[in-house]
DNA sequence: CAGTGGTCTAGACCACATG
DNA sequence: ATGTGGTCTAGACCACTGG
């Protein structure tokens, strides 16, 4: 069997099982607003694993037809999905069903990779900005460092099975790191830059977790809908003598996460 | 003055204020669109602090006609302002400024109102709930305890400077605290009660830090809208010999605590 | 009772991505 | 060129709250 048909074939499974979703009548609009019963039954098709992940949904006219709805309704329902990173649309195409929120327990004081790596089968990290430039405001008080501090940005995405999970924005003071970018070019591993720069030992010195709304370059990467509600964790890491060398902020999807203290 | 003049003239400063925020110029549709550039005017309102917390907006229909746009429209740009919790909407009522978002510091480990008592003038704790039942799912993992086993269960709501802002449930092994709802009621404290059961210390022995989303229980008592993003904390504090004696899950508003560990 | 927020409709135009 | 999701309108009915 081709490409093209074993294509043609799964999306029309994937329109039956929406059909058949919605063909179960409402119940009354006061025991639950009708786009909320819209919600409850995409959900559950989500959550259990009747609607495949990274299946393409039929488009949203279509669906307000199938559910019998209009497509504001719709909307509001298909809103919610997106909004707890069950659904992702993107404009001009379609929309996608995104990895269920599993949740992944990450465990403090731990790399990433070893947190992760009982759960998932394939994770990637992707460097996607790696320059030199004026600390943050975040990182200088995190760092101890003066406003206008010369420091080495790196942007890196965790991909997890395929899917974005995990964004960060790292912050390291310049002048400790004089070759960081040669070094981290040869295997993208921060670790190994430390080793190069004498630094064979580092531990956390403070975590802090916050809630907050993802932006339009966030949702961007992290593949969600705009203005999704993120976990934001921004810690600060230090040398054997206690001095602050990185300053982390990372963002997570709401539901995709259990931090473990 | 009296109160009904004094009312109506601080609602007529809010109508001014709104009026005078909404006679300025849209910019271009296609640089940002109209909903998020009237939430962009609220927000810097209601951040900046000219509109007076607990103050009555006009009504959704004014609102709409105010700012020169459809009633929806409007209601998006309230939709994403009640949602961050900076705006709350009574059905039947009106709408309010709520507590600005400020972000209170829990330090782990210590208890909250030492952790707050530095920041917040008025700390109340109202406790909602106090039964016996069965334990949840949740809780029994937490406390090593199987399924139907009795405990005590304790609904409790922080309230900030007239603020609710925290919201636990707690449960508590029955067998261990026959005596709970007496020495409870005499001054709301948990410490008390452990004392009196002959446990001198306790400390936490694990928290988990994940994000999810309001009930409508939820949102009621903590007066945010219905499916408000939130920050949850689970955690078990065990007695001097290891044992759990205590399994918490706490719900805060998104934008409305920093945790740090 | 009047006014409020919550829901829903039918229709329209736009910017965007893909073939 | 077509179809997609994103935005916006004008109007309607409902359930709820308060006086």
């Amino acid at each position: 069997m081709n490409e093209q048909l074993k294509t043609r074939s799964a999306r029309s499974n994937e329109l039956e099982l929406i059909r058949a979703i919605a063909s179960e009548p409402y119940k009354s609009r006061a025991a639950r607003p009708i786009w909320l019963q819209i919600y409850d039954r995409l959900a559950d098709a989500c959550a259990g694993g009747s609607l495949r992940q990274g299946a393409r949904l039929p488009g949203e006219n279509h669906l307000a037809e199938i559910f019998s709805v209009s497509r504001l309704t719709m909307r509001k329902a298909l809103s919610k999905l997106q909004q707890e990173g069950q659904l992702q649309a993107r404009k001009g195409v379609g929309i996608f069903v995104r990895r269920c929120p599993t949740r992944y327990r990450i465990k403090d004081n731990l790399r990433f990779s070893e947190s992760l790596k009982a759960d998932a089968d394939r994770i990637e990290t992707n460097t996607l900005e790696l320059i030199r430039c004026s600390v943050s405001a975040e990182a200088a008080v995190g760092l101890g460092i003066d406003r206008g501090t010369q420091v080495i940005f790196l942007k890196r995405l965790r991909v997890v099975d395929g899917e974005p999970i995990y964004l960060t924005d790292k912050e390291f003071p310049a002048c400790r790191f004089p070759d960081f970018e040669t070094i981290y070019e040869k295997n993208q591993s921060v670790t190994e830059v430390y080793r190069a720069h004498g630094i064979s030992q580092h531990a956390r010195a403070e975590t802090r977790v916050t809630g907050g709304f993802a932006t339009s370059d966030d949702s961007r990467i992290l593949k969600l809908s705009d203005r999704t509600p993120l976990i934001k964790v921004s810690s600060t890491n230090c040398d054997a003598d206690g001095v602050p060398i990185e300053f982390t902020l990372g963002r997570w999807p709401l539901s995709s996460v259990e931090l473990v203290f």
